[in-house]
DNA sequence: TTTGATCCACGAAATTTGTCGTAGATAATT
DNA sequence: AATTATCTACGACAAATTTCGTGGATCAAA
């Protein structure tokens, strides 16, 4: 049996790793440039959680240049699929077809999102039989 | 414009909200009971939590006997939507698809849920024109 | 009615999170 | 070469979270 990993970034981590996630491994500086276009955080902020980050090992860096390079030690799949699963067992009761419900009813899907679901239930369905 | 409510329970009061919510209005002492059937926890530490979340108004409580009973602010529904779209913008980008996906994808549903989840389809994409 | 159980209030302490400032090293510019 | 810009490391601090212990009040039992 392996060892468990335990990922639980928090808020503002998660801010980060989407960067990281969309963007490839990247620069203090190119995060904490990218973060000052929604909301001000000071450079040293950014590079503090950064190097926390990399302390819990949810992201390795690149020492080799004096700017180091951080990317992500978690996919983006994986790391959805442990939040989700944390939230469905402290909010939904283990419920998944409860919060699939909300998560569509609260926000407006689009059509081609419906039609993408539908598709999914299918394909799960099929592999159940 | 009505002011905003902020609800945003941290997991230690989820745990207690949890239990509200399923067998209604409690005291410290049957909550306590609960929790401790999963883990440990001191009595003086459930307490000062649900002070706490009385005191953020997450809960209420009627002091009028000894043992005060404490009842749950808001529905489990309100908050549900609440932290799965607080879920949506911090991991998933905003994609409600991204997410429904995910969670069909991880659990086993059952083809009794698909097929609740297929009607409620429906009924949005009708709603949507 | 004295003792013991139970309850709340209050506060202390440990941890985590998020925020920066300063110092020292290195790179770039003039 | 001297000055300026840019990095990392380190520590400090406030706020929030979680954890209890103690003390005083009230209720129940002996």
């Amino acid at each position: 049996m392996k060892k468990k990993k335990i990922i639980k970034p928090t808020e503002a981590e998660l801010e980060i790793l989407q960067i990281i996630w969309e963007s490839g491994p990247s620069t203090v500086r190119f995060i904490n440039d990218k973060l000052n276009k929604k909301r001000e955080v000071g450079y040293t902020t950014t590079l503090k959680i950064m190097q926390i980050m990399a302390e819990k090992n949810l992201v390795s860096r690149d020492m080799e240049n004096r700017s180091h390079i951080y990317k992500a030690a978690y996919k983006q799949d994986e790391t959805q699929k442990v939040l989700l699963n944390k939230l469905l067992d402290t909010a939904f009761g283990g419920s998944a077809s409860k919060l699939v419900m909300q998560a569509l009813g609260n926000k407006k899907t689009s059509k081609e999102e419906i039609e993408e679901i539908r598709k999914f239930l299918d394909k799960i369905e099929k592999g159940k039989k």
